[in-house]
DNA sequence: AGGTTGTCCTGGCAGC
DNA sequence: TGCTGCCAGGACAACC
């Protein structure tokens, strides 16, 4: 599931192919990728607009156009694709036989770019402007950005009493951490999923603002080597698993002590953490 | 206002 | 082996 790190890769990929071209036509094959927006409404919005900047807010993709924006968010099983052209896309688009699975397609100036998810749960928008978006709107604080202090962040924790598995998640205060990002990124700070935000004494809220900020880094260099390949429609990220010290561990030994790896439901999907290392 | 719950979808897999 | 049924997972609306 793409989370903060991956979308930063697919940005930084996206870029250099989308920013500045023009948006010629809009396709939306399955509409229900806009919803609940019209696909009429998307289509129009975004043709003869030119793409001013590519960028991410949270797990969002952002494409600023040079009037209104158009986002994108993969949810669990969202990608990008790239065609050469309208002659490709439309061979490849969706067929019975060799398909590759398109929700909607943008024709730029300049090459094709596709957006897919078969579980159909990513969408994609358009607003007047970010104001107009609530996801956007209530995003909190991005911990790539240099908003992201440990101060800040120790301010935070102490205002919630949620568990910090749910806390990490809540995307209002801090923005872009996932299911598996919370996980590892506690785990890291040896930080017991369970316990209340505002319980934690400074030096442990600081060990955690350090954990969050090193594991996203280390991820994203992951997510950057090899970079995204958008032309692969079977193209995901490499090598992550190996990086992974709790997600999806159930059962197996913790790399620091040896305990196997716990599994709990917490607000109905899975922590993993390792029950000695993290109090 | 902060916190919690239900809803949306479909691939994948457990269980028969 | 083949089929059925169940459920994870992120955002968000609707509730408490």
């Amino acid at each position: 599931m793409p989370e903060l790190p991956e979308v930063e890769a697919v940005v930084r990929t996206l870029r250099p192919l989308a920013q500045g071209r023009r948006i010629r036509c809009v396709h939306v094959f399955h509409p229900i990728a806009t919803k609940p927006q019209s696909a009429s409404r998307v289509a129009l919005q975004a043709q003869g607009r030119r793409i001013r900047i590519v960028a991410r807010k949270g797990k969002y993709v952002l494409l600023v156009l040079d009037r209104g924006l158009l986002t994108m968010h993969f949810r669990l099983a969202g990608q990008l694709l790239w065609f050469s052209n309208r002659r490709e896309l439309l061979k490849l688009a969706n067929q019975a036989e060799n398909g590759v699975h398109v929700d909607v397609a943008f024709e730029l100036d300049k090459g094709v770019l596709g957006f897919a998810d078969r579980r159909h749960f990513g969408r994609v928008h358009v607003w007047e402007s970010a104001d107009d978006s609530p996801g956007l709107r209530v995003l909190g604080i991005d911990p790539l950005s240099r908003d992201f202090t440990s101060s800040r962040f120790t301010q935070l924790l102490a205002g919630s009493k949620r568990s910090l598995k749910d806390f990490l998640l809540d995307q209002t205060r801090v923005a872009g951490i996932g299911n598996i990002y919370s996980c590892e990124s506690l785990c890291h700070a040896r930080l017991d999923p369970r316990r209340h935000a505002n319980t934690l004494k400074p030096q442990e809220a600081r060990r955690l603002h350090k954990a969050i900020v090193s594991v996203l880094a280390r991820a994203l260099e992951c997510c950057l080597h090899p970079a995204p390949d958008f032309r692969d429609p079977d193209w995901w990220f490499q090598g992550l698993e190996n990086i992974l010290r709790a997600y999806g561990r159930e059962g197996k030994p913790c790399r620091r002590c040896g305990q196997p790896i716990r599994r709990v439901a917490q607000g109905g999907r899975s922590t993993y953490w390792c029950g000695r290392c993290q109090q």
